[in-house]
Formats: structure tokens, C-alpha cells, sequence
DNA sequence: TCATGTTAATAGTAATACTATTGTATATTT
DNA sequence: AAATATACAATAGTATTACTATTAACATGA
């Protein structure tokens, strides 16, 4: 039987040339992630990347008009796939609360396996988005970029759990603040875990996020 | 009658000639601030400081071995001086409830007063942390930062407030994620509720986000 | 007075992000 | 099939950056 082929779409406005729509563009994409997730995004260059992929600096600006917005693509990339999870982990669940448990997992939970998109490695860009996501608004053209639609997808993810938040307690006056608490917390514990460890208080083997993150929230809104 | 002078003393493994021993020093970590918060840190240059403070690029270099130097410098001085007010606003309270919560707000508050420290303004000291604070250990070199003492100060302040959570509540198990959750959240959401603020909840006069995090932490470890 | 050590200024270098221009393959039209 | 138009990538740059090697100025002490 043939595998089932899904394709995430992103908004036009992040690319000057669609990177799906030619082997060069997929190359940039997924050799981009192994590189960066490997020497750190500082260090990465695009005339690096030509290199790797055999190919020469000035094509990569076809495709991206700068370093940052290709650090943008690969965000917006990642939330989409994670709505994608999001949305097939909770379908057919009827109870709210459920629903919200599984949507902190999927959010939460440390990311270890590939291979569901073809040239992107997700636990790669799970790394990426650890350590170097919060480069993305930490600009000073945030507004400006902000206006451009950089952040839509990111919003409208938290939208639909602090949607969820609602339904469970319509009284609770911060369900976005608790998600994007949650959402930025969880990445910065798995990153202060590995490398800031007396920030935290994890232990090998069960996944402690998880469970700090849905006792706070179950905790927070009861 | 005079007033009381302090001095925030940091560690010297944290600069190459102490910027408060000359008045050079201290216009480079006065103006130093100013121009960070005013262009952002990667606008910002050392050539560009020099020219303002009417002195050479190169001489910035005998303080700071690079311009990530100069900011780690300042995220030190930045939490040596909030453990100083944290010490200040908890000493002779005698319940340890009425500690942490004015622990939360001396972490969370939004910072509105300088002129505590003659060269340095605390106010825009307090953006720069808010916007720029995390370049510091997100780098590929955090590993060796560490090692090198740059993250103690955090550290230590950390520590004293998970400790008054264990006061509280002994069979807590995850004070030091609940504290570093809250203090990274906290900036967080004050650079949302400018920037991105469909990722929050916050209002205009309250102080909502000191509400948030102090029901937060009150629940939990309840 | 002259050697010594400490400081800052000069003048650089290598690397970076980004761009203007040229070359080439492919498609379209006549 | 030839002429033209288009799409794309490669070449060769530029301006700026972070950082450094060297020189100059100055104070101190024997």
C-alpha cells in the first residue's frame, strides 16, 4: 500500500521563491536545518550552505531574502506541523479535557522521531527550535515583521488551545498567557535541562516536562 | 544627611580590566546600555560606542573581550541587582508565604524607577534583559560559558527563591522549573504584551502579569 | 635620566551579509 | 527552425562587521 503524502503549505509571504517547488529549494531547506542545528545559527552562512550543497551563496537569495527569514520559514514550519499533530491527536476525543492533555503533550512532549516529510528532520528542527526560535522575534523589526504575517501561524496555534483552556473553565481570565507560558517555558527546560541543568529539576528516563507543564495547567484552571 | 552608597560588585572573570575602575568604564557600560536598548544588540557595535563616548573602538576591547562579553556583564549586574532588592524587600518577614510573594513581584514587576547606580539606568537595563537577555546562553558556546561562571549570579538567585518554595511546600518536586518558569515567562510576556500581544492577556493599568504568575505559583504548590 | 609598565589610539585583517552584473539553459513565438 | 523572451544560477563584487597587531603616549620608580 502506497504511504499517505501530506505536504505543509506555507504562507507565500515567507520566501521570495517557494523552496518546494525545485530540488535546489528542498536542498537549501533540509541541508539549512542539519547545518545550523550543527554549528549554531551565528555561524551559519549561506555561502556555507552553497557550498554543502554544491551550489553558489547568490542562488540561496532566490529563494530567501536573508538568513533571518529563512530561520522564519523553518518556524512558521514547525508550528504548522505541530498544528498538523495537534489536529490529528485530538479529533473523535469528545472531552474537553482530554483534549487539552494531549494538546500539552504534543506541545510539551521531546520530539525523537523523523521521516513523516521527506528532506526535513524534525527532531533536528525541534533543536532548532529550541535554541535558536526565540531569534526570530527577538528583533528589532519585530513590529515591522510582525505586520508581514511572520507570527500567524504561532498565533493561531495558541488560539486554538487557549480555546480549549475556555471550554475546560470559561472563567479563567489567561488562557493565552498560560499556553505561550507553557508553549516558550517547554522549550526553555529541555534547553536549560541539557546545558543549565541546576535551573531545573529533571530527572533521566520520564519526561518531567510533561508532567510539570500539565499539573501546572490543570492546577492553574481548576 | 548623606546617602547611602552601594556598589554592585561583579566578578572579575566577567570583564578584562573592571569598567568601574575608570571613568572610560563607566561611560562604556552607561552609554553602552543606552545605545543597546536604543538600536538593539546587533546593531549595536563597539565602533559605534566608541565614537559616542569620544574614545576608540580598541579601547572597548581592553574592558570587554567582545561585544557578547559586554552583555553578559550586564545580565550580571542586572540579577545582582534584583537579588539585592529581593534580599532588601524579604528581610525581617517573618512568614515564608509573605516572602515568596514578594519575591514574585520584586522578579515580575515592571521596572519604572532608576538612579539607584549613578551610571546605570535600571529602566532600560530592564528592557535590554527583557529583549536581548537570552542571546546570552543561547550560543553554541554555552557549555563553556557555563564553565566559566557566566550564568552563578541567575544561578544563585534561582536557588534562594526555589528554596523559600521548599519552605513552603516540602514535597513540592519541581521548584527550580516552576521559578525559572516564571522569571523567563515573566519577560516573556512583557516583550508579547508589546509586540505580539494576542499572545497574552494583559490590560492597560493593572499589572496583570504579576497577578498571573503569583495565582500561578500559588496554585501549584499548593 | 632612563628604563619599565600601563594605557589608549592607529591602522589594519579576515570574515560576514548582501547585491549588481553576467552567463546559460529552457521555453515561447514567429 | 530561427529568433526572441524568460527563468535561473554563477561570478564577482561591496560595505560592514568583529576583532587584532602594532604603535604612541604617559606615568612611575630606580
Amino acid at each position: 500500500m502506497q504511504q499517505l503524502k501530506i505536504n505543509i503549505v506555507i504562507d507565500s509571504s515567507l520566501y521570495l521563491k517557494d523552496p518546494e517547488s525545485s530540488e535546489l529549494g528542498k536542498k537549501i531547506v533540509g541541508k539549512g536545518i542539519e547545518m545550523i542545528e550543527e554549528m549554531g545559527y551565528e555561524s551559519f552562512t549561506f555561502k556555507k550552505l552553497g557550498e554543502k550543497i554544491g551550489s553558489n551563496e547568490s542562488s540561496i537569495y532566490r529563494y530567501f531574502e536573508s538568513k533571518h527569514s529563512l530561520l522564519v520559514y523553518l518556524v512558521n514550519w514547525y508550528w504548522s506541523w505541530i498544528e498538523y499533530k495537534l489536529v490529528f491527536s485530538t479529533t473523535n476525543i469528545i472531552s474537553s479535557e482530554e483534549k487539552l492533555e494531549k494538546a500539552i503533550c504534543v506541545m510539551v512532549e521531546d520530539i525523537k522521531e523523523d521521516n513523516s516529510f521527506s528532506y526535513i528532520n524534525e527532531v533536528m528542527l525541534n533543536k532548532i527550535i529550541i535554541s535558536e526560535g526565540s531569534k526570530t522575534y527577538h528583533t528589532k523589526k519585530i513590529d515591522k515583521e510582525n505586520q508581514k504575517g511572520y507570527y500567524t501561524t504561532y498565533k493561531r496555534l495558541v488560539e486554538r488551545i487557549s480555546d480549549l483552556v475556555i471550554e475546560i473553565q470559561p472563567k479563567y481570565p489567561y488562557p493565552h498567557m498560560l499556553i505561550s507560558t507553557m508553549i516558550e517555558g517547554a522549550h526553555y527546560q529541555r534547553y536549560f535541562s541539557k546545558h543549565l541543568p541546576f535551573l531545573t529539576d529533571t530527572e533521566r528516563g520520564k519526561d518531567t516536562i510533561v508532567n510539570f507543564y500539565t499539573e501546572l495547567i490543570q492546577r492553574a484552571i481548576r
